[in-house]
DNA sequence: TATAGCCGATTTTTT
DNA sequence: ATCGGCTATA
């Protein structure tokens, strides 16, 4: 018996116990809502309710099924069979069994970005808009994406997308309404599903077919969302019409913590969630059992001058700490080395490695630090950033495993068509309009087989292969011998890709179906660092090195944030937009938050990225990049809560096999 | 029509 | 520094 009196406080044990009816958790940063979910699963569990009756929705996977994993240790193993996932996961999960009733075949690809953008300028070609005058300032496919992103993601339409954040591309509205139409048409006609589509069609799905939206809201009759701040219009809806039979639903979030607004996200869903469900009460989490008093005084203080929350401020038993630290370093490589010095010093007083962490706001703002912490020898893991499966020899292999599912997904033919010797755009063209918009499918005219003996290699490969029949493992084997000889006439530096093409030959080889493998690489990609660290068995004796949006609701007991500087944090592409600055000092928050001992605040004075950065920050001159970040200046916050160093050059240089 | 080589624009964050 | 896209050449 889990003594839930004893072990959560008040206004936890509250949300734990409140089973029926909506709930609204606003849980401040480090106030133990990760802890009030997992009892809250075990609770539910142990009074009897089938654990396949719950569903845990998520921001990442990996927060599920560790929430899972330790409401199971606390209670028993029947909380692992808890269905749980993110929207994008749970999504897949049910358009899989229904495809037939929105209008598509149930072995549909989902298409990662860089495809939908191809797709885009496919649609753009075939209308017309190919090649325009470069004077005319034409969305480029990025950006084309983007629009028609956010306009599904928030339910406006495309002209007021235009208006409200893209106001250069407003001359282009009826143009890029078209690109938009033909777009939806052509991922229809391939059987292709962007992201948003996974939570577009859910939500037709279940508004549409109410017998379907009984059965779900049925079966899933206690609903709990993590992370409810960062949720989009649509994902709202979809909340909304799963809980239509029942109302149990309780959302957990931290308007203070919403930073995924540029995703469509929107934090005024926890306002108006109280509003969507009548009746629903509300349960503060205001008691922080992370970060020491010095640490939360300097984070409440930033987030007091935010514009809109709900108010709050957070409070700790835990006691004094060390004030937290700002350091203005010299350049980028001092502030590097200072961060090796420090970690070095908290090895020595016995701090693991694995309790530091080093966060930024790009990913490329740890180019410098990493290739410090590689001369020391010092073991990190990096989050965020440049993802493994986005580089090109791994969509290659990806894009043959994705026609052998999907033979009508014509991006990735196109993709493969184009790695082929002699074979350019026109070919390519030709073939998959062959193949696809004739519906000859591989019965390609003997004549075109001839002249391009890589085309008939792969099509005899794909001939042998039954999806249904192949493990992945296999399959790939059979794809990476007929690469191998297009890998080296592509790159120059194929010996650096290779042994990536290993890794991805021993992830596939973990599945038992092409399609949950390719479902993973679309939705809960492996980190390209984790990967290799992986191979090397470090993962328990190494740092976190990460971007801010991937270190939510994270801890470590020393938190380093590195350029905490103007151009940076804020980044320069916010500057002239009020509601993105704000969202700046959110993600500011969050970096800060993170802490539980120790947090270290670091800028350099001199910033070279800044020289090239300055080409393209419209009227930032180069110069605003050395100043100090505008949320330690208000208020004189830097010199009321932090102690603050300089740090010139001079290190020792001690290696770290001499600290352990 | 394919491809190499050049030029210029671009870089936040992620399901 | 890197990528996408365009031009000149084969």
């Amino acid at each position: 018996m889990i003594n839930y009196k004893k072990e959560l406080n008040p206004a936890q044990l509250k949300a734990v116990e409140s089973t029926e009816g909506p709930y609204l958790v606003i849980a401040g940063a480090g106030s133990g809502k990760t802890r009030t979910l997992v009892y809250r699963v075990a609770y539910l569990v142990e009074k009897g309710v089938k654990p396949d009756h719950i569903l845990l929705l998520t921001f990442t996977r990996k927060a599920s099924q560790e929430m899972l994993r330790r409401a199971a240790k606390l209670l028993d193993d029947r909380c692992e069979r808890v269905a749980g996932g993110t929207f994008h996961s749970f999504a897949n999960m049910v358009l899989r069994k229904y495809a037939k009733l929105i209008g598509f075949p149930s072995n549909f690809t989902i298409t990662d970005e860089s495809d939908a953008e191809d797709a885009v300028n496919i649609v753009r070609e075939k209308l017309g808009l190919g090649h325009m005058d470069r004077s005319k300032h034409f969305p480029r496919k990025g950006a084309l994406l983007d629009v028609i992103s956010k306009s599904v993601n928030k339910s406006q339409d495309i002209g007021s997308v235009l208006a409200l954040e893209y106001p250069q591309f407003s001359e282009w509205e009826e143009e890029i309404k078209r690109i938009k139409e033909g777009y939806i048409k052509y991922k229809h006609a391939k059987s292709l599903m962007d992201y948003d589509d996974l939570l577009v069609f859910l939500k037709k799905l279940l508004h549409e077919h109410k017998e379907v939206r009984a059965r779900l809201s049925g079966q899933y009759k206690y609903i709990m969302v993590d992370e409810y701040q960062d949720t989009n219009k649509l994902q709202a809806d979809i909340v909304r019409l799963l809980a239509s039979e029942h109302d149990n639903v309780m959302v957990v979030g931290d308007d203070s913590q919403s930073i995924y607004s540029f995703r469509g996200a929107n934090f005024k869903n926890i306002i108006d969630f109280p509003k969507v469900f009548k009746g629903a009460t509300v349960i503060m989490l205001e008691e922080n059992y992370r970060s020491t008093q010095p640490i939360l005084d300097l984070t409440n203080e930033v987030i007091k001058n935010a514009d809109e929350k709900f108010e709050k401020t957070l409070f700790t038993n835990k006691g004094a700490g060390k004030a937290p630290i700002f350091v203005e370093a010299r350049d980028e490589n001092v502030q590097s080395k200072y961060v090796v010095q420090k970690v070095l010093e908290l090895v020595d007083d016995g701090v693991m490695l694995k309790d530091i962490a080093v966060l930024f706001r790009a990913g490329w703002h740890s180019n410098d630090l990493e290739i410090e912490l590689a001369n020391h020898g010092i073991p990190f893991l990096k989050y965020g950033g440049q993802r493994f499966v986005e580089a090109a020899h791994i969509k290659d292999i990806l894009s043959y495993l994705r026609i052998a599912h999907n033979p009508a997904d014509q991006v990735n033919w196109h993709r493969a068509l184009m790695l082929m010797r002699g074979i350019g755009e026109k070919t390519a063209g030709r073939i998959t309009e062959q193949m696809i918009d004739k519906k000859q499918g591989l019965d390609i005219d003997e004549g075109i087989l001839k002249k391009h003996p890589d085309l008939a290699d792969l099509v005899d490969i794909l001939r042998g292969v039954k999806p249904q029949e192949h493990l992945p493992g296999a399959l790939i084997k059979g794809f990476l011998e007929y690469y191998g000889p297009l890998l080296k006439a592509k790159y120059d530096d194929y010996h650096k890709r290779a042994p990536d093409l290993n890794s991805l030959e021993r992830i596939a080889g973990r599945y038992k179906s092409l399609e949950s493998f390719l479902t993973d690489m679309a939705l809960e990609p492996p980190e390209k660092s984790i990967l290799e660290a992986g191979l090397k068995g470090k993962h328990d004796h190494a740092m976190t090195l990460s971007t801010i949006h991937s270190a939510k609701g994270l801890e470590w007991h020393t938190v380093f944030l590195i350029y905490v500087a103007e151009g940076h944090l804020p980044s320069y592409q916010a500057m002239e937009d009020k509601d993105a600055i704000e969202e700046e000092r959110r993600l500011f928050y969050v970096a800060a938050t993170r802490a539980k001992d120790n947090l270290i605040l670091l800028k350099p004075a001199i910033d070279r990225s800044a020289r090239w950065m300055k080409n393209y920050s419209g009227g930032y001159a180069g110069s605003i990049f050395t100043e100090v970040s505008r949320f330690l200046q208000e208020g004189s916050i830097l010199e009321r809560f932090m102690e603050v160093e300089k740090a010139g050059g001079g290190f020792d240089d001690v290696e770290f096999e001499d600290v352990i």
